[in-house]
DNA sequence: TAACGCGTTTGATCTGTGTCAACGCTACAT
DNA sequence: ATGTAGCGTTGACACAGATCAAACGCGTTA
């Protein structure tokens, strides 16, 4: 039981609760020591008012890779703050089909969608070994009565989510396959500048098949839109990491519509 | 100025600014004397609650056929409440393209995407002639700290659109055409029914082309898909007239992959 | 009543991406 | 070290849906 195998799919054993013993943590002081204030539910607030908080997030739970943090089906309780990893959330269909909806990283809250019906509505799953804040969601709710920056801060993290949500239709609708990769790349870039990362060198947590899924495409188109921006100069790509040579010409990719609609006034 | 040009785009005319005082009306009970409650912002409160939403909703805005409710970059104030009529929302980007990102009816809420930025990232537009109540968003967040029901629903709400955007991302990244549109039909027929309309027989607010954006296809595609279905005699058209004949039918054209993954275990 | 415009339908053809298949690379396990 | 499994790459081909084009129907306007 020390050693554990990795798990890459479907974890069988030690995740299909909701909190496992092992991997829950008593914390004093959550959001007031943490680094990610600017990022996560804290913006915004008063020091003051982060304390406050901090009774409110009194538990971590760590997830090993290929962990779920919550299932579709599973009673909603809590949303989740990523203090560190990266998680792909998905849905599934009846037949079996499923779809990535998102990619989160540190700072970024995952749980929203089981409000609506107190059930959650898609997987949640640790693409490497995370740790989560977990918040009460009754007790958020109490607090961000009393408390009226934190409720509209809330209120603005999941409008956040609505808005990204839209630009994801955007491109699932209307862009070709290079254009949603450039997208997609250049997401990350954004989020990674904004955690201190380097906007142009990073290592991808997910394979080639979830990136496809996210985009709608199939692995192998991802595969050749990728060996395709190598050969043009624009990233190098080696496995997993990635480093992107041309910003500006990715960004091209998307804002150059290659060839329809040529009957537009093309005002602003 | 009594004769209205019907407005089919971009009104350039009385629809600019944010409330035009033509079509704004003061009343008296808003919400404790509207049909929609059970649908709407209200549900789950207590009539002594609804009460209090009253003083909240103290605006209504007609708008005519063609009209904007709010345009992307407008700044966010208010949230609204479809009283009466047919919207869509589409977000736009810079080289022209653009995507519907939804159809919304009587009872459901407009403008959430406006707080995480203070801004409308998208266009509301009126597809029929319709009526929304004005929710002023700092009221509505004053009202909800008082009143916990009030924010818990608020947040369902909210909640609801992330898990509605859901699906939509899995119709666009998973689906073919026929699915896609057996799956817009069967959500209409749906909501319709819930509204107390027929679940068979409605008539559609936009064009194939709006259907098409929204749907991810080109609008011959969606007129082929209607066509099939009717030599299927899943459904009758008749221009924008549609009447389902075969309910359970379109459902199967969704959970019976036609062609796909054939190595999966089939599993409940 | 005729003419126009817009939305829709339908057909013919083209093409981007999916599908199928083989091979290569890397990392972990024996 | 060497074998093996999973992931990634690349190629050949197929097909769903896009594109281009023409005609139709219905409502509006002259």
């Amino acid at each position: 039981m020390t050693q554990i195998k990795r798990v890459t799919e479907c974890a069988p054993s030690d995740d299909i609760g909701n909190v496992v013993p092992l991997t829950v943590h008593s914390l004093k002081a959550a959001c007031s020591q943490c680094n990610l204030q600017e990022l996560c539910l804290p913006l915004g607030l008063s020091e003051a008012e982060i304390e406050r908080l901090d009774s409110l997030v009194s538990t971590r739970r760590k997830l090993k890779r290929g962990n779920h943090l919550y299932r579709t089906g599973a009673d909603f309780e809590a949303i989740y703050a990523i203090k560190t990893g990266f998680f792909k959330t998905d849905v599934l269909m009846e037949d079996g089909r499923d779809q990535v909806t998102g990619f989160q990283m540190a700072g970024e809250i995952l749980g929203m969608d089981g409000i609506s019906l107190e059930t959650h509505t898609c997987n949640a799953v640790a693409l490497e070994d995370s740790e989560v804040c977990v918040i009460p969601f009754a007790q958020l709710e109490q607090l961000s009565s009393e408390m009226r920056t934190l409720q509209h801060h809330f209120h603005k993290v999941m409008s956040r989510e609505i808005v990204r949500d839209q630009s994801v239709m955007m491109l699932l609708g209307t862009m070709r396959a290079e254009e949603r990769l450039a997208a997609f790349l250049l997401n990350l870039s954004q989020r990674f500048t904004t955690r201190g990362y380097s906007a142009t060198e990073f290592h991808l947590r997910m394979t080639r098949e979830e990136i496809g899924s996210y985009l709608g495409l199939k692995l192998e188109t991802v595969s050749r839109a990728f060996s395709h921006f190598q050969e043009n100069g624009l990233i190098a790509v080696q496995q997993k990491h990635i480093r992107i040579l041309d910003l500006a010409g990715l960004r091209t990719l998307l804002t150059h519509t290659p060839l329809p609609t040529p009957q537009r006034s093309r005002g602003a």
